[in-house]
DNA sequence: ACAATTCCGAGTGAAGTGCTCGGAAATTCA
DNA sequence: TGAATTTCCGAGCACTTCACTCGGAATTGT
């Protein structure tokens, strides 16, 4: 998130190394590797070999929200509706009509929904100052 | 959940055991003991022991939450906000205005919010069958 | 007495997460 | 050309959480 939040401030500055986000953000290089290979693949940056090259938000950080980078981290937003049948995620065999399901429908719509709804154009200008005295 | 569902679906008939429980549910009893357990210490459910004991709900289905379950088992509501400082959930020294936490704190409120709007009452009476074809 | 229960603490196997390490390929610049 | 910079790639590790097991104690009803 904080990788994405960083590109998203450098838009349209060129590309960023992740040696530059690492300083900034105090993350361990060789870690940001790992996770932004994960975004490249999901289509959300492109990266730029060579002395000099880096990364670039594939999108407008308008068009990128945080549901599209939880995805690309952690796979579909799903929290596990039946522990019973692994593949499970529609039909639970055992109980057709298992209100339980409910609850973990109702609550991956609203974390979709949240996370969809905040864009790293938004994320990139917001500080959260007034919020630290809550 | 499914246990505190099928709290809620026998009340008013009484204590019910964990074995009745764990059978109608295909769980295995003695992990329930642990689940219920903490639940105990939570004051939702009370105990009674002894041939023919078993367990009730602490409070009528309709004022106990899908929020309190979760908080019960799982601790309060709150993503890890920052990594940095193990204990930090509203300050985070390196970055006071770092708009990312602006994220969790959206996604912990959602959260919270669809949880807590889901009383057992509810859950014991939904049946999702509706929602198998979406 | 005896069986049914709740209560309790410890432990286990699999999976996820944050992170390290070593090295190969591409690109730029002196 | 050659060296520095940077992305790319795969393996592995320590730690935690999660679903679950095990063995045994305390309590209560018949």
């Amino acid at each position: 998130m904080r990788l994405m939040v960083d590109l998203a401030k450098h838009w349209g500055q060129g590309t960023v190394s992740l040696h530059a986000v690492a300083e900034r953000e105090d993350l361990p290089e060789a870690y940001l590797e790992q996770l932004v290979a994960a975004l490249r693949k999901a289509g959300l940056v492109n990266g730029k070999r060579g002395a000099g090259g880096g990364y670039v938000l594939a999108r407008e950080p308008r068009d990128i929200t945080a549901g599209d980078v939880v995805r690309a981290l952690e796979g579909p937003i799903e929290p596990q509706i039946c522990t019973a049948e692994g593949e499970a995620i529609l039909n639970c065999v055992r109980e057709p009509d298992c209100g339980t399901r409910a609850v973990w429908l109702k609550l991956q719509d609203s974390i979709a929904k949240a996370l969809d709804g905040m864009t790293l154009a938004e994320l990139a200008t917001t500080t959260t100052r007034e919020r630290v005295h809550v």
